[in-house]
RNA sequence: CGGGGAGUAGCUCAGUCUGGUAGAGCAUCUGCUUUGGGAGCAGAGGGCCGCAGGUUCGAAUCCUGUCUCCCCGACCA
């Protein structure tokens, strides 16, 4: 892949396309809406993974393995549910191939299944019937399950990592005693993807609630962090849910509790995905191709060793293996040694591959007992000493992971938009941005919007809810109930 | 699932209208020369023209079906 990517003014969805085939994050399959995670993708992921599961651990989590056939009769049980996700399902019929007439194999007719099985769009109903078989007891909550685990849901549209039919993700399932305590799971989950999205991607997110007719199917509440992307889109990039008794009532999940009382458990659920790869990618990268953080990033630091001579490629190298020595294994650091390949060349692609830093070391460096920088965030490049450079090197690091993030707040702030009419926001959809308004809930209005400007409501941030108070609703004109979050998403 | 565009070498595409031996550039491999921002020369390999039918003496080319990708809608994380 050596031509220039489209640039993102010209044709933003081309430009996210051409990032991720040439960083060689994915690849399309030969069935359509499956994606596959080269090694570059999927190691950005690994490091989401493994920064998350702490994360799960350290708030009392547990991982467990529920399995991917789910009798279709259990998606049925809880009507919203069935609702949402029934347009969806891949479903599994036969357990057999037999040869076909014409060659070939086809499904043999005598292996045809009783009851159908749904593959997995996501697991709260096996898990559930498998927690009513755990819980009797309220000495047996609360339970505080999450997997890791892939799941399929047939998109009529798809877009790599952003949304496909089948994708890796996280959904944590807990059980409570009480309500309170569910709900305050949820928002405990969500300050945890809240702090994640900052800390580990350094993008700002928005925490807030979803409206009804964005809620997830059979939740009582959805809570959402919504990120901008760089073409001003939002995109909602994890959700934690208050399911109520919705799922206990649906598979008959009961509790004895302490005074002999039994009522049915309380539910939360709460996921994020491969989505997240997406997110990163829109947020950070430029028309160079793909920015990472240096949390992210799977090589952090890429060393490129410049020479002339044999000689100058002996004592170049010899230098350059050192330096990687200092750095390895506290930074992420590969070594470029390719012969024959020009240093110009070697820039180019690990810049379209998002490492944060390289480090170029040629003859004068070698004589200078130093290294010449370059940021993936641009500015001009500079010299680092030998002595000293791993936390140099680390400080820089720690630097452009703040830039990165100041960039992507700095942008979203000046693409939030307070407005208070709804022929403004007819007049400024189109350049995208995020329209903060005061808002009477009304389902009706809600869907009148999205028709006519194709922005749906984001979420009401769980911050500055109180503003509302006293004012109308920016459409209706009727007394506002929230402050609402619009924009056109992913 | 509707409207539009496209599938020919690893990639970008020409050739299709008007049927007649499969092409170019880049990439790849070998060798030599190179190397501080996308190297040069010489040679070599590589294609069931997305797939399946049909028309024809003959199909990348015409017809039918089908699959996949991209864009714009409807639906969803």
């Amino acid at each position: 892949m050596d031509a220039a990517l489209t640039p993102r003014a010209k044709d933003y969805s081309q430009w996210y396309l051409d990032v991720i085939s040439s960083a060689q994050l994915a690849d399309y399959s030969p069935v359509k809406g499956s994606m596959v995670l080269r090694p570059h993708g999927y190691a950005i992921w690994d490091g989401m993974r493994t920064d998350l599961d702490r994360r799960f651990k350290e708030t009392g989590h547990v991982n467990a393995y529920f399995p991917l056939f789910i009798p279709v009769s259990f998606l049925s049980k809880e009507a919203e549910h069935v609702e949402g996700f029934a347009k969806e399902c891949a479903v599994v019929t036969h357990h057999r191939l037999r040869a076909a007439v014409g060659g070939g194999v086809e499904p043999d007719p005598a292996s045809k299944l009783e009851e159908p099985l749904v593959v997995r769009p996501t697991s709260e109903t096996i898990i559930w019937h498998m927690y009513g078989q755990w819980i009797q007891s309220w000495r047996d909550l609360p339970i505080l399950i999450n997997q890791w685990a892939n799941v399929v849901r047939w998109e009529m549209k798809t877009r790599p990592f952003l949304r496909t039919a089948e994708f890796l993700w996280q959904e944590g399932h807990t059980a409570h005693a009480s309500r309170d305590e569910a709900v305050e799971e949820a928002r405990r989950m969500l300050g945890v993807y809240s702090d994640f999205a900052r800390e580990f991607l350094a993008i700002p997110v928005i925490p807030g609630v979803k409206s009804a007719s964005e809620r997830f199917a059979g939740a009582v509440d959805t809570y959402t962090i919504e990120a901008l992307m760089q073409n001003g889109w939002a995109l909602q990039a994890g959700t934690s849910h208050f399911l109520g008794q919705n799922f206990a009532k649906a598979f008959d999940v009961t509790f004895q509790d302490a005074d002999g009382s039994r009522s049915h458990v309380w539910a939360t659920s709460w996921g994020v995905s491969t989505r997240l790869v997406g997110a990163v990618i829109m947020v950070h990268s430029d028309d160079t191709g793909l920015v990472l953080p240096p949390t992210v990033a799977p090589v952090q630091v890429v060393i490129t060793p410049i020479w002339k001579s044999d000689a100058e490629k002996e004592s170049t190298l010899a230098f350059a293996r050192k330096v990687k020595e200092a750095l390895h294994p506290t930074v992420r650091v590969v070594l470029d040694e390719r012969d024959g390949v020009k240093p110009g060349a070697k820039y180019f692609e690990w810049e379209r591959k998002g490492v944060p830093l390289r480090l170029e070391i040629g003859p004068r460096d070698v004589a200078n007992n130093a290294v010449f920088a370059a940021s993936r965030t641009g500015g001009k490049k500079f010299g680092m000493a030998f002595e000293g450079l791993l936390v140099a090197v680390q400080q820089k690091l720690n630097d452009i992971q703040t830039e990165l993030y100041d960039r992507a707040l700095a942008r979203r702030t000046e693409a939030t938009h307070r407005i208070s009419s709804y022929d403004e926001l007819k007049e400024r959809i189109e350049a995208g941005g995020l329209f903060l308004v005061p808002w009477h809930d009304d389902a009706d209005w809600e869907a009148r919007i999205k028709e006519e400007t194709r922005a749906t409501i984001r979420c009401y941030p769980i911050e500055g809810q109180d503003e509302a108070v006293g004012k109308t609703c920016f459409a209706s004109g009727r007394p506002a109930t929230h402050m609402a979050i619009f924009a056109r998403a992913y």
